[in-house]
RNA sequence: GGAGGGUUGCCCGAGCGGUUAAAGGGGGCUGACUGUAAAUCAGCUGACUAGGUCUACGGCGGUUCGAAUCCGUCACCCUCCA
């Protein structure tokens, strides 16, 4: 086993594309090196898809590299155009503030910044403020609109139309790089792969004014095997803020990964050692829920803090093996009242958010889809009582997985 | 600045005066099969006091018994010309 922080990326698949292999892996391997990534700040929480980055980050400090965890409050404000179709709705100021000071809150939970192991930055700081002319002619002499043009980030831009705002974002980005060198001494940049253009413009810039040559390197862009990106669902991105989606749902949404796509989760997303994972994924059929369960355990480790993951697993397990803690099961408590006053299934389903609408209740217990207590209700106007109790509550359940437990008091 | 084209449900996309809550596809949901997997098949997929009403085809206004469909106007997008 190495140490080297180029050969763990490496080895769990992280790596894309790196401006010098050799070089690179060299320098991690002889000294400190000061890098950062880049985290766009037009949401006010992080999610799955942030986490690539961050567990990228989080090998590199471990294997004793500096991170710099940069958040775009200046170039939020301009919208990176690279690979997107359509120019991004413009943020106001104040909030793409606020959600600077929430992702640099949650990159707290995965990154060490005490001792300046780790540092900080938003490049609103240096950009906002930036003098037009002054940029044009230091910075902006040195970009090649010949050469932008031609970048693959560009072309699809090129069709339907690319302001001249979003245009800036290469400039606005390669400047970061620059002045991430000269504040802290960082020489490597890494980002996703859609990145790589906009992170060779910065290795340019610097080689260009300052006669250095600085690295990049991209990771991989996850999709799951059956196309979508990694990180969202129909329902919205898989936060990793527990207001925003809860632990519980969150251990769901790594357990319920595609049967090909577990090697590639562990290796990416868990710190299990690779031969774990080779163990793992070698299990065949039904045994493979091994690898998934770990998973997703250590993933909401990794999130949400081992006492949540132990919960979600407790509350996974009492849903769906009849073992576990049923109090772990995503619950609402209700007064008891409400009970002996007769609850409707479409109201309570609907309240409890098992179901989106009185109308979607309706159509899915028509279906077959509504379950009280695991029996399949059948009766459009079923209301449940205290004769409904089981261990002092009531399992709801929608469809095969989605389980919520009601509590009276 | 000029000419033309466009804006439809979660997404793509048909419709071009009534029978259109709006074809078709994707996605999603439910059921069957299973392993909380995939694939497959079937059904469903605006809301509500559920068989009756309300809201919906970029915004506003108009014509008409009746409009997503016609007219005016505003906004945004695209293409070509300057």
């Amino acid at each position: 086993m190495t140490h080297n922080a180029f050969d763990i990326l490496k080895g769990r698949d992280f790596i894309a594309q790196v401006t010098d292999e050799e070089t690179v892996r060299k320098e991690l391997s002889e000294k400190q090196m000061v890098f950062y990534i880049g985290f766009d700040g037009s949401a006010d929480s992080l999610h799955a898809g942030h986490l690539v980055p961050i567990m990228a980050m989080m090998h590199m400090q471990l294997a004793g590299h500096r991170p710099i965890g940069l958040v775009g409050g200046g170039t939020t404000m301009i919208g990176d155009p690279s690979g997107k179709t359509e120019m991004r709705q413009l943020l106001s100021e104040e909030a793409i503030r606020a959600n600077g000071r929430r992702l640099h809150a949650q990159l707290n939970h995965y990154l060490r910044f005490d001792d300046n192991q780790a540092i900080a930055e938003n490049n609103a700081d240096w950009l906002l403020d930036l003098n037009y002319i002054a940029f044009l002619r230091e910075i902006g002499r040195h970009f090649s609109v010949n050469r932008m043009l031609s970048a693959e980030a560009y072309k699809q831009r090129l069709e339907k139309g690319l302001s001249f705002i979003e245009f800036n974002y290469q400039l606005l980005q390669a400047y970061d790089y620059l002045e991430l060198y000269r504040r802290h001494g960082c020489t490597m940049q890494m980002g996703g792969d859609d990145q790589w253009g906009n992170l060779l413009a910065g290795v340019d810039l610097i080689r260009r004014i300052e006669s250095v040559t600085v690295h990049a390197m991209t990771y991989q862009l996850l999709t799951t095997a059956s196309g979508a990106k990694m990180g969202k669902t129909a329902a919205g991105a898989v936060w990793l803020d527990p207001q925003k989606l809860s632990p519980y749902d969150y251990y769901q949404y790594w357990i319920n990964c595609d049967d090909r796509d577990v090697e590639k989760l562990l290796k990416i997303f868990t710190f299990v050692p690779l031969d774990e994972i080779k163990r793992l994924v070698a299990l065949e059929g039904a045994e493979l829920r091994e690898a998934k369960r770990v998973l997703a355990y250590e993933a909401t480790v990794i999130t949400h803090g081992e006492t949540e993951a132990k919960a979600a697993e407790a509350g996974a397990k009492a849903a769906f093996s009849g073992a576990g803690n049923i109090d772990a099961m995503p619950t609402t408590t209700l007064p008891r009242a409400r009970l002996e006053g007769g609850l409707g299934v479409l109201e309570i389903f609907t309240e409890v958010g098992l179901t989106k609408s009185r109308g979607e209740a309706r159509r899915m217990l028509q279906q077959g889809g509504v379950y009280v207590n695991d029996d399949r209700i059948e009766q459009i106007e079923t209301t449940l009582t205290p004769t409904d109790l089981t261990d002092n509550g009531i399992v709801l359940r929608a469809g095969k997985k989605k389980y919520h437990r009601l509590v009276f008091e």
